[in-house]
RNA sequence: GCGAAGGUGGCGGAAUUGGUAGACGCACCAGGUUUAGGUCCUGGCGCUAACCGCGUGUGGGUUCGAGUCCCACCCUUCGCACCA
């Protein structure tokens, strides 16, 4: 054995060894339980950053965790190949993306297995291979035929100068990233998933997934948005002909104080308005330029032009004016709203505004006397507060025949009456929206589908699949190359053989990591999207990945699993095993964000980032940072606070610079120890360093061990060590089922304390050095590899049982109680067990005799095993 | 604005059901080995001159006992945001 822990020998070695044995090749097996622990796929970036060693080193901890406590792990890896900096990266360097990503995925992955990681390389996917893309394609027309998939106008950000499609993370300013020129919307033809008609399913299902953080499910029932209403129709008369204005409200009781409607500048009104009138016109030409990004709408003021028409009232018949307003969203309801200025803010600012009526019909029963009140009050000449400011909802006044209803028995009553005129019926609103998911880019996944001028959009035959990517372009920034590309788009129509041309849109890359948790069961399968092996291994038992995918990727998964189902990907699904297999992921856990502090120098107002690495602080006497300066210069930096790793703060730590310092496991060890997985982790240089020092302390112990036997240590003090190093193993063992990984690591820590506090080497040494190697084995596998098999205990540590706490070492003859004296710690006292808990307070007093000073005590409080509390 | 999570030493963080607050580590201080420095080893380390004092964001409460439970408030972070 060597002297000196040298991890770049040692993780060599176990690496080579698990290579030979290809000990992470899982296979199904119907006898064992299995276990699915996935992280999400990288996407191919260039190169790892510390997110992605975080990320997978919780997956790996639990993998071989489940691992030695017999589970049938799989745990496998993939690519998110798709998107669109490959194709920044063309540009930029001239490369075509298929050769940048594929580079890239060849270095990544020699990165991710220099980390020791317990992945099945064999199931390795990438979703820019054909013989993945294809299902993608495969699936889509399936769902065309059944109308799951289907073609309508959407609006997109476009560039005018370079004729392209611009995501919104291309927009800045309302201007087109590389051109500068201010992006119009513009209607084209786009593919749409009905993820709404699963609305109801994805919504309810949520409450049944105990294994999901609370955060993450709220997100996404609020993304879903459920919001019960009534839809409501006004008439009109417009060239002669009746038509019905439809709004959709939650708060149909005050339907008797609309006095105005407004409708979204791209509202079918409103473009008739537009027509005829030159102020109209020029304000819905305003809406339009003026923003695409809707967060952005909140900020500004409330605006709007009269439509020239005027509807009835569904139940008075009163005439009320139609408004344009800038602050109604066409996407949401009917893109129209009902103006209730008297009872709902932004209704209100607008009235405000243009002068329109305000008529109260709610009731809310405690005025208010705020300074915030008083102009309106001046406005509207009434005593009372607008409802939007109280909780509760009031009751109907100044509303005829409803007056004193409260809002349930308003909203049914008036549901009821608008029904009876076919003008109102109650219904659920959804926030969620069809998936579009066509982009206009060359580097994704060919939508399947071929424009013939006779039979129109025709689905490419199962036959003809898959439709493959021409490979060699390199985009030139001005819009999707394939259109270029006559070999591409000229082709036959499938259906009646004539010519036709093909679509050049591809899918959203959403739609590629969808399903790729289940492909990865099968990821050989020629002859099908996904096989029986798939049943055996879905759900994903433990999902692991960052929180910024709490509602997309997560409920766009949900939603495939579902559709997948329904194809019948699944065979017969028998209703309660339908329950379980329609949630791809049974338990999620979101790790935290890795931050890093940043410094820069400030010359005459220009920041330079200098590396935390080049920094040293200077610290006071209490360790308290004063001073810090850039090493190489001696010159003073500014200290700007902690934040994600990024290039242009210069304070991103590589992760390959790091294994080469310290080695895979201390990369592996620090970023378990340093924070909880759900946590931010907040980087620190020596901290590291301390997680490297550990990992030499065990080094040095095994090497003291390996050749030592005998022990001066008395029978009390090896009993001692044994009692501690087993209550150590049982925090810990409940720790990783919790999936508190720092503390596993503390607790491996805290064994190696026990045994170098114990002289010598008695066989509680070994035994407690067996539990050491076995806990570390999951967090620095190479290590423990290494030392299990030198210190003679086994060929391979992962082929080893999870130890677990012996409940003899667990029992004690003497228990310490804490003792304390009117609430107040005083002192400690050894009771023999099984004593009575008199016998128990008698020790506990004597033991704290000067607290108590003679006064009587009135109480005694035990607890047993733990302590004793006398109250004077 | 709405919603969620969280405020514990100089720092990261511990503390299953209310039961010795600060485990484990970093930083810092002292000593030792080596000595050019680092490595390595030993000890100390919430505040306080000290205590039988004070301490888990602030103020109340429940309890023999509160970081943990209840009420009110303050602050931070994150998410959503004109959704009718």
């Amino acid at each position: 054995m060597q002297e000196r822990y040298e991890p770049r020998s040692v993780e060599r070695e176990a690496q080579e060894f698990w290579a030979a044995r290809r000990s992470f090749r899982v296979t199904e097996d119907a006898g064992r339980s299995k276990f699915y622990c996935l992280s999400m796929f990288p996407y191919p970036s260039g190169k790892l950053h510390m997110g992605h060693v975080r990320n997978y080193t919780i997956g790996d901890v639990l993998t071989r965790y489940y691992r030695m406590r017999g589970r049938n792990v799989l745990q496998p890896m993939g690519w998110d190949a798709f998107g669109l900096p490959a194709e920044n990266a063309a540009m930029a360097n001239r490369v075509p993306p298929a050769k940048w990503t594929r580079d890239n995925i060849a270095y990544m992955k020699r990165q991710l297995q220099s980390l020791g990681f317990a992945l099945d390389w064999e199931r390795e996917l990438a979703t820019c291979d054909p013989s993945y893309y294809r299902w993608n394609q495969w699936l889509f027309t399936r769902l065309f035929r059944k109308g799951v998939a289907y073609k309508k106008t959407g609006v997109v950000n476009w560039d005018p100068v370079d004729q392209t499609v611009l995501a919104n993370e291309q927009v800045i300013d309302g201007r087109g990233w590389r051109t500068g020129a201010p992006v119009e919307k513009r209607e084209i033809p786009m593919y749409f998933l009905r993820i709404t008609q699963y609305a109801e399913e994805l919504l309810a299902a949520l409450d049944e997934l105990p294994g999901w953080p609370e955060q993450v499910k709220l997100m996404q029932k609020n993304w879903i948005g459920r919001s019960e209403g009534v839809r409501i129709g006004f008439e009109y008369a417009l060239e002669n002909e009746k038509r019905v204005l439809w709004v959709f409200t939650t708060r149909a009781d005050t339907l008797m104080g609309a006095t105005f409607m407004a409708v979204a500048p791209e509202h079918p009104i409103a473009e008739f308005a537009a027509r005829r009138d030159a102020k109209a016109r020029a304000f819905v030409e305003e809406c339009r330029r003026t923003t695409v990004m809707e967060a952005d709408l909140a900020q500004i003021e409330k605006q709007g032009v009269p439509a020239g028409i005027e509807v009835e009232h569904p139940l008075t018949g009163a005439k009320i004016p139609v408004w344009i307003g800038n602050y109604v969203l066409m996407g949401y309801g009917e893109g129209a709203v009902m103006g209730v200025p008297a009872h709902d803010e932004r209704d209100f600012a607008f009235a405000l505004k243009y002068g329109l009526e305000v008529k109260q019909v709610i009731q809310v029963p405690v005025p208010s006397e705020r300074e915030e009140d008083l102009e309106y009050r001046r406005f509207s000449n009434t005593q009372w507060k607008p409802w939007y400011e109280e909780k509760e909802k009031g009751i109907c006044v100044n509303s005829g025949k409803y007056d004193g209803l409260t809002y349930r028995a308003a909203v049914d009553a008036i549901a009821a009456d608008l029904g009876a005129k076919g003008l109102g019926e109650k219904q659920v609103q959804w926030r969620l929206r069809d998936w579009g998911i066509s982009r206009q880019r060359y580097w994704g996944c060919p939508i399947p589908i071929v424009h013939c001028p006779a039979c129109g959009d025709v689905p490419v035959p199962d036959a003809q699949l898959p439709v493959v990517l021409p490979e060699h372009l390199v985009p030139d920034g001005t819009g999707n190359p394939l259109n270029k590309l006559p070999e591409f788009v000229d082709t036959a129509c499938p259906s009646c053989g004539k010519p036709a041309k093909r679509e050049t849109d591809t899918m959203d890359t959403f739609v590629d990591s969808s399903w790729y948790f289940a492909r990865y069961a099968c990821p050989d399968q020629g002859g099908a999207m996904i096989d029986e092996r798939a049943r055996y291994w879905m759900p994903v038992d433990q999902y692991i990945g960052g929180i910024e995918h709490a509602i997309l990727h997560l409920l766009y998964s949900r939603f495939f699993q579902r559709a997948m189902i329904d194809e019948g990907l699944y065979g017969e699904v028998p209703a309660a095993r339908r329950r379980t297999l329609s949630e791809p992921f049974a338990d999620l856990l979101t790790q935290g964000m890795v931050l890093a502090e940043s410094y820069y120098t400030d010359a005459g107002g220009r920041r330079e980032w200098v590396n935390p690495a080049e920094v040293s602080v200077e610290r006071d006497a209490k360790g308290k940072i004063v001073a810090a300066k850039r090493v190489s210069d001696g010159a003073a930096v500014v200290y700007d606070g902690l934040g994600t790793m990024s290039k242009s703060k210069n304070n991103g730590v590589d992760p390959q610079a790091l294994i080469e310092k310290y080695g895979a496991d201390t990369a592996r060890f620090y970023t378990m120890f340093a924070s909880p997985p759900t946590n931010t982790l907040e980087w620190s240089d020596e901290s590291v360093e301390g997680s490297f020092r550990f990992l030499k302390r065990v080094w040095a112990y095994c090497l003291k061990c390996r050749g030592a036997s005998g022990s001066s240590a008395d029978e009390a003090a090896r009993k001692a060590a044994r009692f501690e190093i087993h209550s150590v193993l049982k925090q810990v063992n409940y720790d990783i089922e919790k999936r508190q990984l720092n503390t596993v690591a503390s607790g491996a820590m805290k064994i190696l304390n026990a045994l170098e506090r114990l002289d010598g080497f008695p066989a509680e040494a070994g035994e407690g050095l067996r539990i050491l190697l076995r806990v570390l084995s999951p967090i620095t596998p190479h290590l423990a590899h290494h030392l299990w098999r030198e210190l003679g205990f086994g060929e391979d540590v992962m082929q080893a049982a999870w130890p677990d706490p012996d409940p003899a070492a667990l029992a004690q003859d003497e228990i310490k109680y804490v003792v304390q004296v009117n609430g107040k710690t005083r002192g400690t006292v050894s009771v023999p067990a099984g004593l009575s808990d008199e016998q128990t307070a008698k020790l506990a007093i004597s033991a704290v005799d000067k607290y108590i000073g003679g006064k009587e005590v009135r109480r005694k409080i035990v607890v047993p095993g733990k302590l004793v509390n006398i109250v004077l």
